[in-house]
DNA sequence: GATGTAAGTTGCAGTTGACGCAAGTTGCAT
DNA sequence: ATGCAACTTGCGTCAACTGCAACTTACATC
């Protein structure tokens, strides 16, 4: 019987126990000294890898104290069933159970976002690599909708919210001290627009 | 007879004027060759200036090619008319009327966001800034609704909702070939949000 | 109009980030 | 066992960025 996740080879292994290693250990010089006074050689020092090797897994020191928040493919955007207008019912289940996914990686997300807070920088980062996401579900979106021009506008506001309503969703979640699962904070957070886009 | 402009001494004036010569010397060399290619040293020559005057005005270059979008105070926020049920409005035609002065500066919005377009990066950074301004948006709002979970959420929805609503509205506008004035697109942006957050 | 003061600019030196390259090492497959 | 591809590493290089001290300019006061 073969497992039903990917199966990782023993070099695939390896490189995901370096990335986790070299997150870690960012976050936590990060959070002792502030992001600032680590540099890139004590934290590949403390995953047990060179500087060198630090910058073949991420571009930057900020880089590695962040989250990949969204895991959706293209082929489960593509895939979302149902005429357009169940449609924001449909990315409020995707997303909410996307945000369980979240931290399966072994990140620390409570430690994460405290260190976010304390380096806006990170949270600015985040923010592009959330916008990165927002290009890709409008276009899906978009694929649902009239091809006019309130039809793109519709679509790339859809794709905004959903944005927003995973962000204030985990931070409502961090609110409630982090108790039970993401996925009923990010619930609510999409009813709220409920709304604009249902109907 | 006084100006109704704050009065600027020779001395603003004069940092003004390098302030946007700089913005317009990242904003051409970034388009001719590609922002990576580009020099501080060359910035800061053609903006007529030297290398060490760049980083007294911006920490990094892609900090020269970002846009002021929002320059709403934070008294504007506070001095908000109405009770809760026509805040929502009132942000729209708030923002309306911000969208009007961006580029007042002197930048040249197409051209930014073509180079934003061209490097992601950039686009990063600004949702960054976006975030900084969206923190102070949604204590203003928070002030406003019940002191609860609900009403918490609710004011980060709202806040975040007037930053989407803003930039698929210049987005809009920018499909529209900007025409006219930024402020129909952005109100017709916000309205989608209408049912949502009014009432 | 001379002069003191504060603001702004500049060059310089030094640190760190980031990347290309080539050599070395490790794990996988045949 | 052996060949291959992936990964790591050290080295060299260049550009980003910062602190500091000297210099220059503009404003205010007399």
């Amino acid at each position: 019987m073969t497992t039903s996740v990917p199966r990782l080879d023993g070099r695939e292994r390896r490189k995901r126990v370096t990335r986790r290693a070299l997150r870690a250990a960012t976050l936590e010089l990060g959070l002792e000294r502030g992001l600032g006074d680590v540099r890139i050689e004590e934290i590949a020092a403390r995953a047990g890898v060179s500087a060198r090797t630090f910058f073949n897994y991420f571009d930057t020191k900020e880089d590695a104290a962040l989250l990949d928040v969204f895991t959706v493919s293209d082929e489960e955007l593509a895939a979302l069933p149902g005429p357009a207008d169940v449609l924001w019912g449909q990315l409020a289940a995707l997303f909410g159970r996307d945000a369980e996914r979240v931290g399966d990686d072994g990140a620390d997300l409570p430690r994460l976002m405290e260190l976010q807070r304390r380096h806006p920088v990170l949270a600015s980062r985040q923010m592009g690599q959330f916008s990165r996401f927002e290009a890709r579900l409008a276009a899906a979106i978009g694929a649902r909708l009239p091809d006019d021009a309130a039809g793109v506008l519709r679509a790339e506001a859809m794709s905004g919210s959903c944005i927003t309503a995973v962000r204030v969703g985990l931070q409502a979640w961090a609110r409630a001290g982090w108790e039970g699962s993401a996925c009923p904070h990010v619930e609510t957070a999409f009813a709220v627009f409920d709304p604009a886009f249902t109907g």
